[in-house]
DNA sequence: TCCCTCTATCGTTTTATAACGATTATATCA
DNA sequence: TGATATAATCGTTATAAAACGATAGAGGGA
């Protein structure tokens, strides 16, 4: 699609980017996942997750591009782990944009 | 596409749409005009915005469908709100999912 | 009534997503 | 070296999303 991204305001769009990796169950469900077992190989995922390895690998590299996780090679296979400081970036770009709306519509209604 | 959404658990569906509603950063922009201005008419958020007013009024469709806002019929404008309990409750969905993340990898890599 | 304003919807085009099977590349192990 | 395991990538298909212009419909004023 024809995105004007570029004609918002860079928290704005830093803020989308990383919500758009949120915007699908399978990848919230990934990152439990990979939280629950602190780390964990590709096919682990793929055994607690109903899709084939593929998709799942599209979704690792989608949760990877947004800087959500980390993978690492170990041997044959790959390592991948939370990134605890994008994650806490990314909730405290939350806050303050929840901030952003909630403070200035403290209850109006319309 | 052929999204499994309702292969996954329920409270992830519900966050992931509404994730995906803030997946774009003119709908987040909208938002935050309509805060700003604690109601207004498409119109004016037609002004804020470098969009179409068709694209505008797409992009509050969604946000409306996700139950983030409200817009009431106005005489022959429609008058948008920010829907306050609906964002207030998706805040503190995204903090039980943060919750759940960052508890359980304190400071793991790998 | 006629015109004007406002906004939703329609139709269209372009691009992105989701999903899968099949294939490829890289390592480890025998 | 050859076989196996692991995961990324390719190719394909189907569907959704983004954007716009044009149109339609509903109200309010002259």
């Amino acid at each position: 699609m024809r995105t004007k991204a570029n004609h918002f305001a860079t928290d704005l769009n830093k803020l989308a980017t990383q919500a758009k990796a949120l915007s699908h169950p399978a990848r919230l469900q990934i990152l439990q996942v990979i939280a629950q077992k602190e780390r964990c190989i590709c096919g682990e995922i793929v055994d607690d997750v109903p899709l084939a390895q593929s998709t799942v690998s599209q979704h690792l590299k989608v949760l990877k591009e947004a800087g959500l996780i980390q993978g690492t090679i170990d041997g044959p296979s790959v390592c991948y782990c939370l990134d605890p400081v994008a994650l806490r970036l990314l909730r405290e770009r939350f806050d303050t944009f929840w901030g952003d709306l909630i403070d200035e519509s403290s209850a109006t209604t319309c």
